[in-house]
RNA sequence: GGGAGAUUAGCUCAGUUGGUAGAGCAACUCAUUUACACUGAGAAGGUCAGAGGUUCAAGUCCUCUAUCUCCCACCA
């Protein structure tokens, strides 16, 4: 089989990524192949990723980069050996997150999400999210993603949003979801509450006042909830104290006097301060729980703005900080206030606007983790899924034996509603299948539509299911799924929750492998932020160098779980390397016109033979690398021995036996060096496709598919 | 207060089960039309944080120390 004209043509020039990617991308989406039931008969066994679904609020970042290259690359290598390759894309309407994102475009524009209709809000909300999801789309594709698109689902699809509020249903009746007062952790600013791991400590220098309080001195950071206060807590074994437990005392403050009872808790730390606390049940979390052991009140007295509200006299209306430096100065005119002292200790915050959290007593829906989180951890202990590096496994377990109940309201409009009904006056909740709205409570009340949406995490958790269609039979055969891949920040937000839903709702861990890769940071290894000006985003690197010399840069030399410092010049580098195996494909092809890889294997010299040994030896070493989840090394040996090895070793050793009078010399070495540049440019491709696939469509061979779905190749 | 990770060439980092130190980028010398200057050849550069220990052999395993980073945590 001649090689075409244009063939050549092609060669005399670089290797120009822009042009060819785009279209390689296109002939690989015609083709079909991303699509499992496309493949030909030979792919049975199942291989399965669920990408982790880029929130669809904006354009991808570096992180975003490095897991759609490493699930590819999975992916694409796991075709070639013949599995049934699924990969699925998705989008996260990422509730509070985009929330915020167009919170702050609203402030832009002068207009404000509290003047807003729900509905009006949530349709403008959509309409810019579905907006931004092409863009993310279009940038999956730019890094050369083989993901099944036909099967992409978003979290808000209409089967999603139902089957996540079957499964708050079914966790109902099933007793592990319940409505309760409780102290949420508030942001001021959002006016919602957040999870746990929504909040971010933050040290912070305080004062630490002592205050007279009774025949006691307390010591408090927050003199501004003394209106709060209902008991004086000291440790039962306190010599001090303890005379006084159970008796009431008066406290003195500015807008009048308290009666407090006087409790013994073994939480209160004699050594800490005066060893006597102030509780205040409705403005901090570890009060709140004595309150609850102690049967005490609950004053409210700073409200959901962060305000003083009217049981505080004077106050009321003031800003906690202003608030708290008046009831400081009115202390010591009284001469309560002892002494003050400078302190520093960790404050949560709101992770995305770093306002301090407001401890809030609110009713809210709350998800019994215990019993779930022991499933998740007897899943682990018993190997049911191997973490990669294996060192997360201990932070995943220690996070699982230490849960604490999971608030999933969120005070938000964009997500999806909690299907269920609250009373006005009680405020109980029930399933919104139980009655219908207005209906009448026990307490006399009227039922009223749940307004609170879920938690973000709540349906992401079950995203290995619901991506695959849960409760449809259909795909299920991909479930469990093969690999978890995403970045190690995760460990806790998502990678538990997923464990947990995919064995409460199926019975099955949804995946046997979590490879978590580290954060992408700038070339000093510094974080990326959009305040530094270091943001480097993926797209602007393959604009550049192209996707190819982006994805193996990012791979090399970067080990699971560790930090990737992203230097442009790296890139670079490998886009040098595309272009030398460009050009080495170029000569191997002008220098092979007489023949094709179909030629049987001609008699070899003794140094051919050696060269082969090589280079199943290279094989060998490079699919074990790809199998163990080594992608930094399989990369690094790749590149070394194409560059290295073939290039500059066995094609310069060839080229005299090439242009020399031996016929049978030169066949053989015609022979090796087409063999060895076809297993190269098979067990490169994971890592380059489309440089790869474009110079596969080049090679001299008779039956010849697409390379995405060529075999993997064997030692000779 | 707990936990994890890091410390290797100027910079950014590899180095799977222990076998006389590697890459990319930068810098140095030479080659100048070669498949490829998006190149080739060559040289230079590290007592692998420190101190002990196990071993025939330690960057790799164990102990301790130092420094840095990150995560978790309701001592007010």
């Amino acid at each position: 089989m001649p090689i075409m004209a244009e063939v050549h043509e092609k060669l005399t020039k670089p290797y120009e990524p822009a042009s060819t990617e785009s279209r390689i991308y296109k002939l690989w989406e015609e083709s079909g192949f991303f699509n499992p039931d496309n493949l030909p008969e030979r792919h049975k066994e199942p291989f399965t990723i669920i990408m982790p679904p880029p929130n669809a609020n904006g354009r991808l970042h570096a992180g975003h980069g490095l897991t759609i290259t490493l699930e590819d690359i999975m992916t694409r290598y796991q075709r070639m050996q013949g599995k049934k390759a699924l990969w699925v894309p998705g989008a996260d309407h990422a509730g509070f997150e985009t929330q915020v994102v167009y919170e702050k475009k609203l402030e832009k524009e002068g207009r404000s999400r509290f003047k807003m209709d729900r509905k009006e809000l949530y349709d403008e909300i959509m309409a810019f999210t579905l907006e931004s999801k092409k863009h993310m789309e279009a940038d999956v594709k730019a890094l050369g993603a083989s993901c099944d698109w036909s099967r992409e689902k978003f979290t808000l699809d209409p089967s999603v949003v139902f089957e996540v509020q079957e499964t708050f249903r079914k966790m109902h009746r099933d007793n592990l979801v319940y409505r309760g007062y409780r102290t949420v952790n508030w942001c001021t600013k959002h006016q919602t509450s957040l999870s746990d791991v929504e909040t971010e400590n933050v040290e912070k220098s305080d004062k630490l006042y002592y205050i007279k309080y009774g025949p006691f001195t307390v010591a408090t950071v927050r003199p501004e909830t003394i209106f709060g206060d209902v008991a004086v807590a000291v440790n039962p074994t306190d010599e001090r104290y303890k005379k006084f437990i159970g008796q009431t005392i008066k406290v003195q403050h500015p807008e009048g006097k308290l009666s407090l009872i006087v409790i013994g808790d073994e939480e209160v730390d004699p050594e800490f301060g005066t060893g006597a606390l102030k509780i205040t049940p409705s403005h901090d979390h570890n009060d709140f729980r004595m309150s609850e052991t102690h049967k005490l009140p609950r004053v409210e007295v700073i409200d959901q703005y962060g305000k003083l509200g009217d049981k505080t006299g004077k106050y009321a209306g003031m800003k906690i900080a202003e608030a708290r430096a008046k009831v400081v100065e009115d202390l010591q005119a009284l001469g309560l206030i002892e002494k003050i002292e400078d302190y520093a200790h960790a404050v949560p915050t709101c992770y995305k606007c770093g306002t301090t959290i407001e401890p809030r007593v609110m009713p809210q829906w709350f998800v019994k983790m215990a019993p779930l989180a022991k499933l998740a951890a007897d899943a682990v202990r018993g190997g049911k899924i191997k973490f990669i590096p294996d060192n997360y496994e201990k932070i995943f377990l220690y996070w699982m034996d230490n849960t604490i109940d999971w608030n999933i309201s969120r005070q938000i409009v964009w997500g999806i509603q909690i299907p269920a009904l609250v009373c006005k006056s009680c405020n109980i909740g029930i399933l919104d299948s139980e009655t219908i709205e207005g209906s009448e409570c026990d307490c006399g009340g009227i039922f009223v539509r749940e307004t609170d949406t879920f938690d973000t995490w709540f349906s992401s958790g079950q995203w290995p299911l619901l991506a695959l269609g849960y409760p449809k039979k259909a795909d299920l055969g991909f479930y469990p799924t093969d690999v978890m891949e995403t970045g190690r920040d995760l460990i806790f937000k998502w990678i538990p929750r997923m464990v947990i839903f995919g064995l409460y709702l199926a019975g099955e861990v949804p995946f046997r492998t979590v490879y978590l890769h580290g954060m992408v940071n700038d070339k000093h290894g510094k974080k990326m932020s959009k305040s530094k000006g270091n943001v480097v985003p993926p797209i602007e690197l393959t604009g550049k160098y192209g996707a190819d010399a982006l994805r193996i840069g990012l791979v090399i030399g970067n080990t699971p779980g560790n930090d990737l410092a992203l230097a442009e010049d790296k890139i670079k580098g490998y886009k040098h390397f595309c272009n030398k195996v460009w050009n080495a494909t170029r000569f191997v092809l002008t220098n092979t016109i007489d023949t094709t890889l179909d030629t049987p294997r001609p008699a070899l010299t003794k140094r051919d033979e050696e060269i082969l040994t090589e280079l199943a030896a290279a094989v060998k070493s490079i699919t074990s690398h790809y199998e163990n989840f080594r992608f930094h090394l399989a990369g690094e040996e790749l590149y070394h021995y194409f560059w290295n090895t073939f290039a500059d070793i066995i094609i310069e050793e060839m080229k005299s036996r090439l242009t020399g009078e031996n016929l049978a010399s030169r066949q053989a070495a015609q022979w090796v060096l087409l063999h060895i540049l076809e297993t190269n440019i098979k067990m490169l491709h994971p890592f380059i496709p489309f440089v790869t696939e474009e110079l596969w469509g080049m090679l001299p061979k008779n039956s010849k598919s697409l390379l995405i779905i060529e075999s993997w190749p064997k030692p000779f």
